[in-house]
DNA sequence: GAGGCAATACCACTTTTGTGGTATTTTGAA
DNA sequence: TTCAAAATACCACAAAAGTGGTATTGCCTC
């Protein structure tokens, strides 16, 4: 039987890392060869532990994972790089597609997606993926609990969620085909049932509910 | 000796509640009497486990932490409560303090935090703990590496946080003692850096940044 | 000591937000 | 079918934000 795939974990969330370590433990062809929690124990952990496959986070002290990223497949040729990150954001997405990693998941990926993911990679393939909003519900930020616990319409919500990307009311009126005057009622409503005043409260109060 | 402290684990994030169920099993005094991973199977599993603490995240589907965690202690008297989220926010402490839950804990917490925390509310005390940016340097959102990409100057970071908090240019000047005038021109040559043209589009930038 | 950068500050002007009204139409539930 | 909520829309005015300049000071480095 060939030996297993060597991985290495690098991430300062220790407890996910354990997790996903009994996860891929528990593979009969993949082992956890080693987890480093800083991106300065990055770089010795892979000379000391030569794996076939490193699974980085975006989030590291001193750096990021993209950039670590770039830097290991540089250094090591061969080594194959995935993005595992809690960020569902096409545009990281793109990013770690261009610096020439060879994956993207998300920490909420299921299973079955992280294994496939990853044993896609190991076989010399790319595996791209961002969370569906269709499939899963429960990853909506403005889901129905979100909306009922504050009053908010299904318009509000919606206009809400165009604010937060960045559209000026003018931006979102044309896309709505509304005059400005309605988007700019909408929002009054929204402060006011939202208790806030400004658009980076807005922005604020849609990260705590978990944009 | 006595029996071993029983933990529910509510949390639709698999592996982050596998690592977890670990490193609690680990030890003596604790042990985990079950996980689920939604809202709806909470109940039902605090009827069969009959815990003595719920760790309960902030969000899921159909509901959310809180006002779970609020309908728990109501329905099982005894039952502790504490809230296990990956936000930092002092406002969602708050108000876990005043719906009467026992703690307030981040993912991002040590091991060691994690089990005081844990402990003392399991010895009839709370625990309700941010993340200290001070001790933890890595979790600063907006670290040497941000700011270094792209070529932000510590005024301007320090005016980023500000404005992401919800300022206006007017109290960001009372807060640091300078003109309005100079707000404006930090927040001129902030967007002209980061190649943008609003509030939003900062918020938004900051939370890729890993706020 | 010359040059560059960071931080401060001001002016003038445009655009967008935010506030406080009012009013009509559509729609769904009782 | 009637009633209330939701969605639409307008007006006017105030307050911020955003744009495009310029300018001074202090500090560090070459």
């Amino acid at each position: 039987m060939a030996p297993p795939n060597r991985l290495l974990l690098i991430d300062d969330h220790r407890l996910f890392n354990d997790g996903l370590k009994s996860l891929l433990d528990a593979q009969p062809d993949l082992t956890v060869c080693g987890q480093v929690f800083t991106a300065t124990d990055a770089l010795s952990a892979v000379h000391r532990f030569h794996p076939q496959l490193v699974l980085l986070d975006i989030n590291l002290q001193g750096t990021n994972g993209i950039d670590l990223g770039i830097q290991l497949i540089r250094q090591f040729t061969g080594l194959r790089v995935i993005l595992l990150t809690m960020y569902n954001q096409p545009k990281l997405l793109e990013e770690a597609r261009r610096a020439g990693l060879q994956g993207y998941l998300l920490k909420e990926a299921t299973t079955d997606q992280l294994l496939t993911g990853i044993r896609t990679v190991l076989s010399g393939g790319t595996f791209f993926k961002l969370d569906d909003p269709e499939s899963s519900p429960m990853n909506d930020p403005f889901n129905d609990d979100f909306a009922r616990r504050l009053n908010l319409t299904f318009r509000e919500v919606e206009i809400i969620r165009l604010i937060c990307q960045g559209l000026s009311s003018e931006q979102i009126a044309e896309q709505l085909n509304l005059s400005i005057e309605t988007i700019k009622t909408h929002r009054k409503n929204i402060y006011f049932k939202l208790n806030i005043s400004k658009v980076a409260d807005l922005i604020q109060f849609a990260i705590k509910q978990g944009l």
